[in-house]
DNA sequence: TTGTAGGCGTTATCAT
DNA sequence: ATGATAACGCCTACAA
C-alpha cells in the first residue's frame, strides 16, 4: 500500500537503484532523471521506509535516552536540554525508563546494546556499576553518561563538590559556624561529593567537622524536609546547607516558619539544584544551581559527534554549578 | 559481528526458520530442538535485530509521542503518565517535538504517518487543524489526541468548562461578585472553554458578565501575572479566576502581597492546573487540578488497544477536573 | 549515467 | 517437526 522505491522506478522508467541514488542525493545522476524521479516522488508523496533503510544501512538514526525515572524534575530538565538542541540533528530520541520495569537496568542495557534499535545511548543519572555499562563499549554503541562521572564511557556531570564548597563558604562568610548538612544518600554519588565539599569548606575556615550535624533524609521532598527540621533545631544550628535538594530545603523553611523561627534571621538555609519552586517560595531560596539544560546539550552534541565519527577518544566534561543568592540565607 | 539467527542455526544444525520459530514461541517444534536452540541462543547472548524484524512484520513496536514543546510542565506530566503505565507494555516511546524545528507540525505528521517508523501516535496539545491530522487516519496509523477534543481521531481531554464553573461557583459562594478572569488566548482551545465556564457560572447566579473584567496575558508566567495585576486592581475586583494557569496566578498573588494587599483577604485568587509550585507558595494556591497523569494513562491504553486490534471505533474520553481548595481563595 | 544482483536479519508460506 | 524459499524495502558494489 505505501509507495516504495519500486513504484517510483516503474513510473520513471528506471530502476529502483537509480531512484535510491536520487533520493539520497548521490552524484553521477543525470539532471534529467533526477528531476523526473524527484517529481514523481513528490507526486506520489513518497517517504522512505526508515525500517528498511535501517536494515540496509545498519543504522536506526535514533538515540536512546535512558532514565531511571521520568518523575524526577532533574531528569526532565536534562531531557529538555537534549531535545532542544536535538532540533538541528537528524536523530530521533527514544525514551527508556527503568524504575518499576520487569527488566532491571543492567538487562535493559544489554538488550539495547544488542538489538540494534538505537545507534547510541545517553544514560541519565544511572546508578549501576561501571561494569554493567561496559556492554555499550563492548558492542561499540556510543554512549554518554550524564550527571555522573564515569571512567570507561564518555560523561558529563557537574562539579558537585565545588557547588557544596560555594554554599558552605557563603554561610561561613555570613558568620555562621554551626552549619548542618542535610543529605540524601540515595542519590549516592553526588551526595558524597557534596558532603566532601561541605567538609572541605569547613576545614578551610578551621571549623571542626561535627558528624552530629549531618542529617540524612530519604528523599528530596517537602515531607522529608519537615521531618529533618526536628533534628536540625535540636542541634542548635544557625544555618543549614541542604545538598539533598531544594524540595527538602523548602520543607525545612516551611517548618521553621511554622514555629515562628525567622528565615534567614534565626536559621539560614541553602538548597541545591534551583528548581522552579525555589523562586516562588517565601523567602526565595538561596541555592546551588545545576546546569541541567547544558548537560543535556553537551550530551547530545557529544554523542552525535561520536556517531558521525567526528570524535573518538574518551571525553569527560565537568560543568560548574552556579551559586544563586536569594533570600533564605 | 552481532549474532544472528543464522549463527544459532548453524551451531544447532537446523535452519534459521526453525530458530525463528523457537525464538517466537511458535508451536510445532520438538521439545528437543527447542531446548537446544534456546540453550545456544543464551550462550551466544542472542537478541533479535528489531529492525530486521520490523521490516519483516511491518511493525516497529514503537509509539510516537508528539509534543509541541517539552518545556511545558503540563506536557511533561502527561508524558510521565504515558511512560509510567507504558511499563507493562511492549512498545517503545519515541519523542518528537515541533517547536523550533525545520519541519512544521503538519509536515511532521505527514512524515511520521508514512515513513513507518512508528506504529501509532499520541498527539499532546497539538494546535493544528483537524484537517492536518487526517493523515493519520488516511494512513491508518492509530492516533490519540490528548488535551484537546477531536472529531476525527480518538481523543482524551479534560472538562475545561466544568473546571471553570467550579472555580467561579466557589468564588461566588464566598460572596464575591466582582470577579475577574485572566486568560491566555494562546492556549487557544482550552481558553475559550474556560471562559465559557466562567460566564456560565456568573449567569447561573445572575451576575452580569462584564467584558472589562477579562484580562488577557501572553503567557502563563509569573511575569505575565505581575503585568496583569495592574489592570485587575484598577478594575476593583475582589476576586480573580486565572484560567491562564497557576504561574500567572502566583504572579498575581506576589504582586498583591508586594503592595500590602492581603490574599485572600482583599483579593481572592484561583488558578488552573495545580502545578507543584501551587502548594509551596504562600498562601497556598487554590486551583483547578487537571488530571494529567490520567490523560497520559488513558492515551497509552487506548492506543495499545487499537494497535492490538482490541478496539476499533472512534472513542472520546472526557476527564473531570478537580477543584483544590487551599488558601488563596 | 544506469542496470543487475546480492545482501541486510527476520518472518512466513509452502513443501516435505 | 523442519527445511527451502521468498518476501519485507532499501542500499551498494560492480558491471555495462
Amino acid at each position: 500500500m505505501p509507495v516504495t522505491l519500486k513504484d517510483i522506478a516503474e513510473r520513471a522508467g528506471v530502476t529502483s537503484a537509480t531512484v535510491s541514488m536520487v533520493i539520497n542525493n548521490k552524484p553521477n545522476i543525470s539532471e534529467a532523471t533526477r528531476r523526473k524521479v524527484l517529481k514523481i516522488a513528490k507526486e506520489l508523496n513518497y517517504y522512505p521506509n526508515v525500517i528498511a533503510r535501517g536494515l540496509a544501512t545498519r543504522k536506526s538514526n535514533s538515540i536512546g535516552v535512558i532514565v531511571p525515572n521520568l518523575a524526577s524534575s532533574f531528569v526532565v530538565r536534562i531531557l529538555q536540554g537534549i531535545k532542544s538542541t536535538n532540533r538541528d540533528v537528524d536523530y530521533t530520541v527514544t525514551l527508556f525508563d527503568t524504575v518499576g520495569q520487569k527488566e532491571n537496568e543492567s538487562q535493559l542495557f544489554q538488550r539495547l546494546a544488542r538489538e540494534r534499535r538505537i545507534d547510541g545511548a545517553i544514560l541519565i543519572g544511572t546508578t549501576v556499576s561501571e561494569d554493567e555499562m561496559k556492554i555499550f563499549r563492548d558492542e561499540s554503541v556510543p554512549c554518554i553518561v550524564v550527571a555522573r562521572k564515569c571512567d570507561i564511557l564518555d560523561s558529563v556531570y557537574v562539579n558537585n563538590e565545588g557547588g557544596a564548597v560555594d554554599a558552605t563558604d557563603y554561610l561561613i562568610a555570613k558568620g555562621h559556624t554551626a552549619i548542618a548538612c542535610v543529605i540524601c544518600r540515595k542519590q549516592n554519588l553526588p551526595a558524597e561529593d557534596r558532603l566532601n565539599g561541605y567538609k572541605k569548606a569547613l576545614e578551610k575556615h578551621n571549623i571542626a567537622f561535627n558528624p552530629a550535624l549531618v542529617v540524612e533524609v530519604d528523599d528530596d521532598t517537602i515531607e522529608a524536609g519537615h521531618a529533618a527540621f526536628e533534628k536540625l533545631w535540636a542541634a542548635q544550628v544557625t544555618a543549614v546547607f541542604v545538598p539533598a535538594g531544594d524540595m527538602a530545603a523548602i520543607g525545612i523553611v516551611q517548618e521553621a516558619k511554622k514555629r515562628g523561627i525567622p528565615v534567614p534571621g534565626k536559621l539560614a538555609v541553602v538548597g541545591f539544584d534551583d528548581i522552579p519552586a525555589a523562586e516562588v517560595v517565601e523567602p526565595m531560596l538561596t541555592t546551588v544551581r545545576q546546569p541541567k539544560l547544558e548537560m543535556g546539550d553537551y550530551a547530545i552534541n557529544m554523542i552525535v559527534d561520536k556517531l558521525e565519527g567526528r570524535e573518538s577518544e574518551l571525553k569527560h566534561k565537568e560543568l560548574p554549578t552556579k551559586f544563586i543568592v536569594r533570600e533564605s540565607a
